[in-house]
DNA sequence: GAGTGGTCTAGACCACAGC
DNA sequence: CTGTGGTCTAGACCACTCG
């Protein structure tokens, strides 16, 4: 019942982590953790706080182990569990790096756009508007922000084999994102998470998205050259970083007629 | 570089298990593997040889680890890799098991479609009709069948909250599921996995769903009571057995005014 | 060669389930 | 009490990378 709250003799993994304990003493919920989840969430805080940039090494599993006081085999399980979730990626004989949001992570892990044919390609973007402006109802809810936030919106048609398949609008707080809406919309890059790891420090970590069927309205129609009440699939995404903290809102209408989403069960 | 490939000094791992091994001498692509993968592929060949029930307990670590003839540790790992991909079921004082469709791994793993309030619930099913007849090209393909062989399809209306939202088209080869078109309609029940194991020893172990919008065809706007060509969520799974062999071909169109399809990225 | 992560092992101890 | 999986440790050796 009282494991894993100390496990070695010095306090070990110290910064006060075991936040949980309280004083009162009677049958209090026990939110002990085994050490290797203790170590994995200070190593989880330090990222959140980007304590190493997207790119950069770790230490090394020995002196974080040394730094924690704990096996290495500790420190080594906590990072292989922070690997299952594209949080740092391991390599052999180099060391462990923060992961970051390369063109082939937005395609296998953040894209699931898939044309029919089975070919995976990221569509080609087209900026129609990027400006800013009080944050609406919905906005302040989905982005966690107050009555008076601001939030910048871009709006960009996407196309696939030069065919424009997607109606796109993006929303993120004008707070986190300052000077945002000055870049030249040449600079506003396809790939925009590691646009936004680069230019502003602030990490996508997960993603939520919701599907729905909707029809087309008159501006998609005129847009993606469909016929009226076309079929769209909806894809409503909530972007977070490592702290689950909302970051993008983002909305995409896809006319699927040559592609599918496309998601794997167990 | 030749590392893994025997490690015990008895050979460890029997069964003919390194099949990759060729006697020509020079520069054969390794297909070596960490000792935990061999063992893990091993056990996947019980799994899939139905040596195990679904439901059943697995020997312990240390039985395995006897007749493996290695390290109790290198067991672990592979039935840790098992237990990840939903294969098997761990737990702690009791045992490991062979995973099992239950009610709740078909909602949380199996079924993505959630209220827009958030609730996660199973829906109704009503047959409309189940009978056999030769594969169609398209349902051969599907599910890797010859040109003779006969399936069984399914049809079925299923509703949340007691409004029809899904109309749902299901076909499996008839080979596999001999007598499925004798059940009674009132014994097919509404999670059909566990059905298939219980009934057909036949087991799903992974899936993989496509998604696009379109719009509703007369039978759906009749079945579903919406407007002519109201848009519908398409989501099409080819549900597959331990060895990725596909098992079942699903078409289900869904009315998502009030739902939407939940998925998590990393 | 030095440093990194990856594998394998062995042993100790813990928590939990069930008889 | 016994048997199970879960955690933690320690040490050996391997493969890979880079200077």
């Amino acid at each position: 019942m009282l494991a894993y709250a100390f496990v070695a003799q010095t306090p070990a993994v110290d910064e006060a982590m075991i936040s949980g304990i309280e004083q009162a003493g009677i049958e209090q919920a026990p939110n002990f953790q085994p050490l290797y989840r203790q170590i994995r969430l200070l190593i989880l805080k330090r990222l959140a706080k980007n304590t190493w940039r997207p790119g950069e090494m770790l230490p090394s599993e020995t002196k974080l182990a040394q730094q924690f006081r704990v096996s290495q085999g500790t420190v080594r399980k906590a990072l292989d569990e922070l690997a299952g979730q594209n949080l740092v990626v391991r390599q052999q004989g180099k060391g462990t790096f923060v992961a970051q949001h390369t063109p082939h992570r937005a395609l296998f892990h953040f894209f699931h756009l898939v044309g029919d044919d089975g070919s995976r390609k990221l569509p080609e973007s087209r900026l129609i508007s990027c400006a800013s402006g009080r944050a609406e109802p919905r906005e302040r809810e989905c982005l966690a922000l107050s009555s008076r936030a601001h939030v910048v919106r871009i709006r960009r048609v996407r196309s696939l084999d030069a065919t424009p398949v997607i109606v796109e609008s993006i929303c993120v707080p004008a707070a986190q994102f300052q000077g945002l809406t000055d870049a030249s919309p040449a600079e506003l890059p396809n790939t925009l998470y590691a646009f936004y790891e680069q230019r502003f420090q602030v990490v996508i970590a997960h993603a939520v998205e919701r599907l729905k069927a909707v029809s087309a309205n008159a501006e998609e129609v005129r847009l993606l050259k469909l016929p009226r009440g076309a079929p769209l699939l909806e894809i409503e995404r909530i972007a977070l970083g490592h702290e689950h903290n909302p970051i993008e809102w983002r909305r995409s209408r896809c006319h699927t007629d040559n592609c599918h989403y496309l998601n794997e069960l167990d």
